[in-house]
DNA sequence: TATTTTTATTTGTATATACAAATAAAAAAA
DNA sequence: TTTTTTTATTTGTATATACAAATAAAAATA
């Protein structure tokens, strides 16, 4: 459906209107999507995604600071998400002995797990979305947001 | 910038992975600078995205159910939005006569006051993101993310 | 007409965003 | 060495999202 229906819109949009409603709405189509896999498992977006970079440290803590600049939303709290992951027990943190600044957080072997088994399913909530798509179409739609994000 | 350095992927993504990062990361960043445009109006984003439907609305009420459908967020809580739109003076709430259920929501005349003040300010920021795109990319990318959309 | 179902909206609760202020340790400067 | 500045994180507050449950009026059915 275009995005004119979607919204049901009443007037026409040009089209710089019409690419951000387009951004907008598809965001929000993805997380919702997004959010009925995670849900069985009672982990959040945003908590998944601190797990996933947790993960990608490869057994190196990473601190507060780490983690907040690999978000998606840069705004995150990543304080009060590390909370809600160490009460589930999927991460720990401990202050760091060189700097008592630093914060270092590490996704435990229960943490790894809940990964593991959400690994397959989150491909193929990945992959369902770009079946229609050709690898061609995919990178133009990569390129192209790009270029109209970095202005 | 590449969304793999944007968030900083110590990994190689594959092309699914890295769509649906990309548009999350885009929609934040077109959001934010949203909220910049807006915040001297003191509205967030979905407070103005409201205004926008019931002006659309040419002075026909709109009720509860009308708004939420047009919303970029289906699942935004619609009735606590118009509270807070309410408290501001910029709409007004009245129990429809004809069904006792429904909510008319109409925008005042300050709240149409205040959207004509930020029209040239939203237009300004929709076109100085669309400027280093031509026409056409523009709208391959507006039929790509449709594409993408509707599985 | 009385009962049930559907529709429209509100309310409650947990989580997350957005942003400012507070805290505290480390580093730099006086 | 004391003071100031910077860095890293936490806390507070308002707003918004996500989703379930509650409320109440209208419509459909018995």
């Amino acid at each position: 459906m275009k995005i004119e229906d979607e919204i049901k819109s009443t007037v026409a949009l040009d089209l710089s209107k019409k690419i951000i409603l387009n951004i907008m709405y598809t965001q929000n189509i993805l997380s919702e999507k997004f959010n009925e896999v995670l849900k069985p498992y009672d982990l959040s977006g945003e908590q998944y995604n601190v797990l996933r970079i947790l993960r990608g440290q490869k057994g190196n803590p990473a601190n507060m600071c780490v983690i907040q600049e690999r978000m998606i939303a840069k705004t995150s709290n990543t304080t009060r998400l590390v909370d809600k992951l160490l009460l589930k027990e999927l991460v720990t943190r401990n202050v760091c002995p060189e700097n008592r600044r630093k914060i270092e957080v590490l996704i435990t072997q229960k943490g790894l797990d809940v990964l593991s088994e959400l690994d397959p399913k989150v491909i193929e909530h990945e992959n369902a979305l770009t079946s229609n798509l050709s690898t061609e179409e995919l990178e133009q739609l990569n390129t192209l947001l790009e270029k109209y994000r970095n202005q």
